[in-house]
DNA sequence: GTCTATATAGTGATAGAC
DNA sequence: GTCTATCACTATATAGAC
């Protein structure tokens, strides 16, 4: 048998493959039922409507981001902490590239899902375990700056000359920087 | 008379609020008439496709950034340039706040209509006038940190008790002091 | 669990009158 | 420069057979 149970998860795929690729507005279930050679109806068995096709996906795609939230929430708010949660939050986003690509791709639509909400709630609470809320703003800028140079980074060094591992150790060297300066100065 | 020439910047006015409200796709020409108390047809009059309004707002819009860059061309390549860049790049920032909402609301649509290319090439050739080509990976990392710095650290104090010049000024602080460090790595 | 067939509505765009 | 009217198309979604 072609497919089991594993419908769904092949909707899922296809569907994160086109919706990251085209946006999720460009993106027509009758495509997304070609590409997987069932019909459209087909979709409407395992997903009421398009839009809980995106938030299947939204969810499983952020659930390491949870979990990396919730890591931190339980751990006490020291600098090596801090630090600990950039490096793992620069190997999470090795993973989860299609996350973030999908989600920048769609943000438009992602904003008046409710799921705006919860990614940027998501961001927040990341910058929240690395800040001190006592901290001078410049401070608070380095925090944020640290989190968002793991992207940048990674963006700006796409076209150069170095493996991904010595890219990410370079990235995550500057991220882990901001932060101990940031902890400095409060 | 209530509308003479100026119709077109009108079309482009409120075309630029709903695409950053809700998304290009997510705008139909319909809503863009009726807001505006116009008929689809007269939109159809100033732009010969809806995509040539979004090509019109990016162009326009983009204008101050371009002129930036090419200013930059101009000058020596030195730390202070750098550093007077980065302030210039902050002010422009002020003004175009809707450009960034709205291309970061617009990504996929952007991608395949050559603006993408546009985009990307604006902002590395930013890039491009803050690093040094030789330096080590983790200057190349800091230099573009502190361009994305500009829009991170904007976006995390966004919700923080201080006026915007204080803001502007602190955002600015760690910019500036990213781009110092990636000189003394040179 | 997957199909065919269809309902319903909205889209971008055009032609041509005023 | 703005209108009416309409085109051709695609979309999401549903009903009901198999």
């Amino acid at each position: 048998m072609a497919s089991r149970g594993d419908t769904r998860q092949r909707i899922q795929d296809v569907a994160l493959e086109l919706f990251a690729e085209k946006g999720y507005e460009k993106t027509s279930l009758r495509e997304i039922a070609e590409r997987l050679d069932v019909t459209k109806a087909a979709l409407y068995y395992h997903f009421k409507t398009k839009e809980d096709i995106l938030m299947a996906l939204f969810q499983s795609l952020g659930a390491p981001l949870d979990e990396l939230v919730e890591w931190g929430k339980r751990q006490p708010r020291t600098l090596e902490m801090k630090k600990e949660l950039l490096a793992r939050y620069s190997q999470a986003l090795q993973g989860a590239a299609a996350l973030f690509r999908f989600m920048q791709e769609n943000q438009a639509t992602i904003k008046d899902l409710s799921l705006g909400e919860t990614f940027k709630n998501r961001m927040f609470a990341m910058v929240d375990l690395l800040r001190d809320e006592d901290g001078s703003l410049e401070d608070q800028v380095r925090c944020a700056t640290a989190l968002f140079s793991i992207h940048a980074g990674l963006f700006a060094l796409k076209d150069m000359d170095a493996t991904p591992e010595e890219k990410q150790k370079a990235v995550l060297t500057v991220a882990q920087e901001l932060i101990v300066a940031a902890h400095h100065g409060a």
